[in-house]
This record gives structure tokens, C-alpha cells and sequence, in this order.
DNA sequence: ATTACTACTAAACGAGTAC
DNA sequence: TGTACTCGTTTAGTAGTAA
């Protein structure tokens, strides 16, 4: 989000703002500054510079000091990192989490229920794609993917409505929208069979996943979950 | 307020939080965060290395990456750093300003007002001293100095009431809590006499300032107002 | 007083590689 | 795959000092 090289300017610049410059033009000396940052006057002069020369700080020298004012570009970097540490700090949940699992295949009934047509309807108006006719179905190995999954369980999900025909029931489900080996846009859906147990996850996209990704039975796949919808 | 050697570790750890590390053990590869750094491997190892000595991660390390988790000692950090941003964000005025000015000699009449007992009540009440009987005047000279001074005027400040005796009215006054020469607390007091103009500034402090800082005229004094009463 | 240049030192980095 | 070591290179930091 933000690039290392600008970590060390960043801080400078956090300093000065400490010091009232993202306001008002602030008289500091590079001395000052250098015993606040703890770093030698020398640094601290040359740090200036090449905020200068970034055009975050906008500064005029004196023989009493500089002059300093961040700019609008400035402030725009600390606003960013502001931002950036209010929805970490605020937010409920990680923007999105990453699990791995092997692929095996089911017993084909995924494209039953994928295709019911009410089913349907809400994945085209809610994911905003036509599911390809079947899931994948992926086995989670690892105590920590398992446990990721079932941690979903508490973020908000897209939830598909449950129906009734003339035949049976078919039980609501939840969609975490998802990236796919970080190409593929589908979602995790669960609960569409309770037979599986938490360990086995299933994902739907708009494509065949096994001959777009090339995938056979036994290959590990990354899922990326997006957990803001 | 953070010091220097910390902000590059302070880096990872924002990092390691945006991969959802302060809520959740994370999976983590050195390599996958070296990317998201910017940065090598090796010093993406490393710093997770110091990261765990440093008691702000806890880590495992697998053969299929580490499994993360910020302590709490690594989220007060991230949070430190919050909360310092937030304030500086969102603060309506800098939490202090620090002007200079000349010593000179005023005519004496600042005695006089300041040991009116209806003043004096009220300096002792509300800045919690009792002013020495007399005001440090100062003359700003540069530019800067002025504009800062008159900035001050849109800040909260410190209000003593008015009152009217037997022969005549005196005018409120505001005050400005402000720390001299980085050593005595005192106040920076406005129009109790209105005809020095925007350049003279009047300090009073529960001690003489001529005598405790070996103050003469054409000295330059510092003085740090604080904004935040 | 200041700022900031040059020359040098210390620290961080990364390539190669062992495990 | 992974992590993390050594070691040469690069970069950041400091001391001295001119302006």
C-alpha cells in the first residue's frame, strides 16, 4: 500500500505535523528536528531536502531556521496512512483471508444444485455472474486453513435465499465473494450439502475452474476470501 | 514520541496487521511479505526475527511459511500510532505553538493591572497561580512571530472576566498557558492594555522572570502556548 | 545562530546458499 | 517448497566544517 522507500520520509513527515507544519508554516530547525526525530542535525537537513525535493514540505531557510509547511501532497500521504490505520483498527474483520486446499472430486451433485433455478437467479444477481455448472471441491489439509474457514462463519456474507419446490426444500446459502489462485473471480459457498464436514470447501466462478486453471485431483489451490462485500 | 530505531519495525508490523495478523494467527511467507514490502526475503526474515525478539510477534515456523500472530504488545504499538495520527488528524489546532520575542521595558502600569484583586482571583483560580506583581513584555520581531501570535486568537483560551470598580471598567482578558524558556509555567495574557499593538506580546508567571531566568532588556526569550487549557 | 557540503563509518540490504 | 545463515554491496547516518 505504501512503498518501503517512503517509510523513512513518511516518519519525518509525521514529525513535522507533530510540530503544527500539515496547519500552519511552522519555524523549525534542522537541529531541532534531528534531537525530536533522534537522528543527527546533518540527517534531519537532508531529510529535509528530499521532502523538498518530493514536494511534501514546501520550505524556506533562514539563518533563524526553516520555514516549513507541508503540502497538499503531504498531507494527502498522511491522510492516506491515517485512513489506512482507521479501517485496521476499526474494522471487525481482516479485509480478506487466504486458505489453501486440495482438489478432489465430488459426487457431481454440485452442478445439481448450482443450476436449481432460484438458486441461480440470486448467484447472477448477487455474485453478479452466471456460475459454470459445478463446483470445485477443495479438502483442507491443515489445521490453520480449517480453522480459517470456519472463522468466516463469523464475517458477513452473501446470502442466498432458500426455497421450496414441489419435490423438497433446498436450505439457504452463504458466498464469500473470492479470487481463485489469484486470477479467477468466483465465490466459497457453503452449506449447500451438510454432509461435507468443515474440512471440504466448495467454489463456484463463472468458468470451469479445472480446465481454466488446469487443475486435476490432488493439485493445491489458493483461494483468496474477500470479506467485505 | 516513537522512537526512530522502532519505525522501521513499526513498518512490518502495519504490514503484518494488514494481512489480518493483529486479530487472527496469520499464515505468512517471508517471501510473500517481502513482496508486499518491497524488499528482499532475507530482510523480510529478518525482520520478523527482530520483530519476535522484540516481543511485538509471536511465530512459528513451518516448512509451508510462519504462522504470525501480533502480541499485545505489537497491537499497543500499532495502536500508539493510531491514536497519535488520529489526534493529529483531527485536531482543529496544533497541541502547542512556540513564539520568541524581545525583552523590553513596559511603563510598570502591568503591575497595576494584574494585582487587581478581581484579575488576581481569577489568574489564581483558573491558571492555579498567583502572577507575580508585574509582566514580562516581549517584542516579536519577525514576521513569523506576529502571524503565530495572531493565530493564537482562534484557539480556545483561558477567559478572565471583565469587572467594573467605583472610578472605572477593566476588560476581559484571555490567557494562553504557556511554559518560558522551556523551564517556568506561566500565561501569555491579551488586552489588559490595548495600546501596545499585535507585535507586544505580555507574559506573567507565579515567579519574577526578569530574576529567575537573569532576564535583560534585548534578550530573546522563547515561549512555548499551549493550546490545549 | 543557522544550513548543508564532503568524507567517512555504521547499518541495512540482498545474492548465494545450507538446511 | 520453506527459513535463515554468511558475506560482499548499497544505503543511511554522523563528524567536521564552510558559508
Amino acid at each position: 500500500m505504501i512503498e518501503t522507500q517512503s517509510w523513512r520520509h513518511l516518519c519525518t513527515l509525521l514529525k513535522l505535523a507533530e510540530m503544527g507544519a500539515h496547519r500552519r508554516t511552522a519555524k523549525i530547525s534542522t537541529e531541532y528536528l534531528a534531537r525530536k526525530l533522534g537522528i543527527s542535525q546533518q540527517s534531519a537537513s537532508r531529510h529535509l531536502i528530499e521532502l523538498d525535493r518530493k514536494g511534501w514540505i514546501k520550505r524556506t531557510t533562514t539563518h533563524e531556521g526553516c520555514l516549513i509547511r507541508i503540502t497538499e501532497a503531504g498531507v494527502a500521504e498522511l491522510k492516506k496512512l491515517y485512513s489506512n490505520m482507521r479501517f485496521l483498527m476499526e474494522a471487525a474483520y481482516p479485509p480478506s483471508v487466504t486458505i489453501e486446499g486440495i482438489v478432489f472430486s465430488g459426487l457431481g451433485e454440485g452442478a445439481y444444485y448450482v443450476t436449481r433455478d432460484p438458486y441461480r437467479r440470486q448467484f447472477i444477481e448477487k455474485l453478479g455472474f452466471d456460475p459454470y455448472p459445478g463446483t470445485l471441491n477443495l479438502k483442507l489439509v491443515t489445521e490453520y486453513d480449517v480453522k480459517t474457514r470456519s472463522e468466516l462463519e463469523g464475517y458477513p456474507a452473501i446470502e442466498i435465499e432458500g426455497f421450496t419446490n414441489e419435490s423438497r426444500t433446498f436450505g439457504p446459502v452463504k458466498c464469500y465473494p473470492a479470487i481463485i489462485e489469484n486470477r479467477v473471480k468466483g465465490a466459497l459457498i457453503s452449506a449447500i450439502r451438510s454432509h461435507y464436514d468443515a474440512s471440504v470447501v466448495e467454489i463456484i466462478a463463472p468458468v470451469c475452474l479445472r480446465k481454466h486453471l488446469t487443475l486435476k485431483d490432488g493439485h493445491k489451490v489458493k483461494v483468496e476470501i474477500l470479506t467485505t462485500p
